[in-house]
DNA sequence: CTGCATCCGATCCGATACTG
DNA sequence: CAGTATCGGATCGGATGCAG
């Protein structure tokens, strides 16, 4: 493990790249489609408080950048499946770091919080 | 492998979590402070286009989660020195994990995406 | 040197109404 | 069912001025 002591080396580009990915509703609807694919109203109820619109911006944000796919029926109504692509289920390795992460780390954090706020208190 | 496979359950405090940690500037900094201790003009300087508002208000929350510490010397003028924190270290994984993902399927992403914008030209 | 306060424009996000 | 269009509030981020 030297990789990180050789520097990270953030480039713009891996930033924007990262924003596009990681944002706000793209990992939990990584999640879903993970599992397997979904409709557009199924993606709805599984993510809590997630609105229409939010949905709509960022399935058509992971579908630009090829992370997932979109298919439309001609059926009637019609019916628009989402599933993983390829390049997407390159995300599930470090998506699962991270949330391994934050899983083992919560509680220290929480505590490191209530101390700050605690010194701010005090004053 | 297989916690990906019994659901990653991302709950609230996760993704709140990881929007504390991961956002703009927070890679940028984690990914100096790893190298060594900064001034605050020093991590001015090292992070291209941050403004002082952003790097102080970034720093600041870092602080309160335990990621890094700020040390203020009192000398005159004052000296305040950022480190990273155990709890900051703990991060160098999932950074590295994520950057990796980054730096090797950037090319493929921008495929995508030139692929997606030119069936919307067309279309 | 380090940082806070303020203003201000851009952007995000939710709510609502409407369409094929 | 799966969106698009629009509006208003909240939030973000940069620029500037000031302070310990």
């Amino acid at each position: 493990m030297d990789t990180a002591a050789t520097e990270l080396r953030i480039a713009t580009a891996h930033r924007d790249l990262l924003d596009q990915v990681l944002d706000k509703w793209s990992l939990s609807i990584l999640n879903e489609l993970c599992v397997r694919p979904c409709r557009f109203n199924e993606l709805r109820r599984a993510i809590p408080n997630v609105t229409q619109k939010s949905l709509t911006g960022t399935l058509r944000r992971l579908e630009r950048n090829g992370i997932v796919g979109r298919e439309v029926s001609s059926t009637r109504p019609v019916a628009v499946t989402y599933r993983i692509a390829p390049l997407g289920k390159t995300l599930r390795r470090p998506i699962d770091v991270l949330l391994e992460w934050a899983e083992q780390h919560l509680p220290s954090i929480d505590a490191a919080r209530d101390a700050f706020d605690a010194v701010l208190d005090h004053g």
